[in-house]
DNA sequence: TCAATTGGCATACAACATGTATGCGAAAAG
DNA sequence: CTTTTCGCATACATGTTGTATGCCAATTGA
């Protein structure tokens, strides 16, 4: 068992960090985040946080991390919330990408301060999880013979880029909520150029 | 007429420094990139640096500029080289940002370091010029009839961010040039999603 | 229960980086 | 030829990351 005390509170002061750091990189950017802010507003010093991540990086990894989790989690359950086909399911998915991504801490932390301080997001453990699922999506509508025979991982990584990067424009457009119309549009348009049959 | 040699100089250090600045962003990434080093390499002080370009971020704004002004200057070349249709202008415009992102120089400054530090892409006055004459094709192309009515800035925006974020993704790969003509396989058939006819 | 030891975190220190204020010297102006 | 301008170097102030060291509570073993 064990687990003991001393193990307890650490993974507490490792959610105190992330917590924190989640709050900070959001609201200041990550290369305007100081460490000793930071660590101060949960009552810690540096010491801490180089004890628990090893570095800066380290610790931005591991929000990055949770985060991406989070987004798995909610396009899954969107994908599954309507009982429709397989590929309603997939562009379900894609626009909850979309919309997920239009939050200002997913903005900077994961689209913008992520890829330059740890670099392709398609390297990333926890993004894979998202770009995975989109890739077998495919897989089982191209082996069903929905989809025309192009490269999976390919197609997967095209759409995950198109969506993700929409959401950087639509956040930055005068009105959100009519552009996200647009885009939830054309980015459909797109996607059913892989489809062997034009729906309607 | 003037100009006179004290405009003339200032040119020439502005031009040294963006060199300069260009290849330390590009091997050492922005962050890394100490700036008494490279205003030393070519004979300089930081003192030229904030004269010229008022901070760091202004000098990278500036390096920006200038990669993405040839980029831009390629595609244009790429489009009208081969005397095709418009839509296979647009594919090969579409075809050249990708190779163009191949490049180790164009992914660490101008995908990773600058939305990081200059925030989204859509707004750089630069990109604009590659995302405006995407936009234009697709009106034309729309106006033709060739092209589905949907909205031609979200379908630029997400040709686009397609396009650049596929191309992060090969830099990391195996084999790159299968996995280049894997994408612009799938790249065209999504695209083909926005045309009125199937072609072939 | 008590001594020994581990290890999580705080403290102190060293190396740098950016941005600003000041000064010099050559080009331009008159 | 004097005066002014201004491009750039120099010197300084402030803040940041990462490391080395120390302390004290929690664990371990008898």
């Amino acid at each position: 068992m064990a687990s003991g005390k001393r193990a307890e509170m650490m993974e507490q002061t490792r959610a105190k960090l992330i917590a924190a750091a989640r709050k900070a990189f959001a609201e200041q950017g990550y290369a305007a985040a100081s460490m000793d802010e930071l660590t101060a507003s949960v009552g810690l010093t540096r010491g801490a946080l180089y004890h628990n991540f090893g570095d800066k990086k380290g610790l931005l990894q591991a929000v990055v991390n949770q985060i991406d989790g989070e987004i798995a989690a909610e396009a899954r359950e969107a994908a599954g919330r309507l009982g429709g086909s397989e590929w309603e399911s997939l562009m379900a998915e894609g626009i909850a990408y979309i919309e997920m991504a239009l939050k200002p801490e997913v903005q900077r932390i994961v689209l913008l301060d992520g890829p330059a301080v740890l670099g392709d997001p398609s390297q990333w453990p926890s993004q894979n999880i998202c770009l995975q699922a989109t890739k077998q999506a495919l897989e089982w509508l191209i082996a069903e013979g929905l989809v025309k025979p192009v490269d999976a991982e390919a197609a997967a990584r095209l759409l995950n880029g198109a969506a993700f990067n929409a959401a950087l424009w639509i956040a930055a457009s005068k009105d959100p909520q009519a552009d996200l119309k647009k885009v939830i549009e054309a980015f459909k348009l797109l996607a059913e150029g892989l489809l062997v049959t034009s729906p309607a």
